[in-house]
DNA sequence: GCAATTTAGTTGACACATCAAGTTAAAATA
DNA sequence: TATTTTAACTTGATGTGTCAACTAAATTGC
């Protein structure tokens, strides 16, 4: 009896919280943003959303809300506010399509060009710089666990 | 000058979005969460903060704000904010230590403790279950390049 | 013992995340 | 063509994440 309720008061015996993925990648997930936050600060005045979306308004063909969505998984509503500053900050363009008059066709100012080219460097090299520090067959491991976990997320219940 | 204009226009030219660990890990840690936030909504009422809370100050003799802060890496002021409202919602008790009057130490309430039991098996089941999913040999490589990630965002310069 | 520093916790401000409800336009279907 | 359904975007509510300023108690160094 004292065995069961001792046994019971880890989530998991004798496994410390980082050896748990789950606190892993949050830990992981929360210094990447901050670092990524500092590096865009140093290097221009683009938040980290503001990036985001300019990396795919910069690399697609009339831009639109659900075109980012799609790409970067963020928010609808989010997007929406974040694009509506953009334009107000003079950092994006926007015109109705005229073949559907609901989305909106998003281009990049020359401002914002400007900034994005700027900081570009710096992220580019903090990617290749990631991809490097692991030796090609971890790297590919790694996205491998990654997509496992990421079909796991799906599952409502965890068979035996 | 139309190609190195080109080559510039995407983050890292030929590497889709998926692909990129940054990406992956901000996606992943996003359905991580709403996933344990599911489970706990159907295996009682807690709030992942609580969940997060009481796994410390279940396996923590004489938590503390600091100690659940050191160990789970949550914010100081959130976990004041979450502690206080777990307070009021009767699932924590608190105590200023009698040696260090700045701090107070916590313990569940026989409620929480029941709601944790409640929860206990459900998140166990999928921590276990996502330790399975992957290879042992997998799984070590997944955390140590974990490890290698997490050091390199305490990189403010990136070395070529 | 006393000033300066450090540590524990609180609070406020603000950006970001998630969800749900609403508007308008397009597409499907009857 | 009229009705229904779906899609694109907006807006509001609420919870979470991050940061900085603040109070109070303990510790450190004279």
């Amino acid at each position: 009896m004292a065995d069961s309720a001792n046994y019971s008061e880890q989530l998991q015996p004798d496994v410390p919280l980082n050896r748990l993925v789950t606190y892993r990648i949050a830990r992981l997930h929360a210094k990447l943003n901050s670092q990524a936050t500092r590096i865009l600060k140093e290097n221009g005045k683009l938040s980290l959303m503001q990036w985001r979306v300019l990396v795919i308004v910069n690399a697609t063909e009339n831009a639109t809300h659900s075109k980012i969505a799609a790409q970067t998984q963020i928010d609808g509503g989010q997007i929406s506010r974040c694009v509506k500053s953009m334009i107000a900050a003079d950092l994006l363009l926007a015109e109705v399509d005229q073949a559907d008059h609901r989305q909106i066709n998003l281009r990049m100012t020359s401002k914002a060009k400007a900034m994005f080219q700027q900081a570009l460097p710096a992220m580019r090299k903090r990617q290749s710089y990631f991809a490097k520090a692991l030796p090609e067959e971890q790297h590919d491991i790694l996205i491998t666990a990654l997509d496992t976990l990421d079909a796991m997320t799906e599952l409502s219940s965890f068979p035996d």
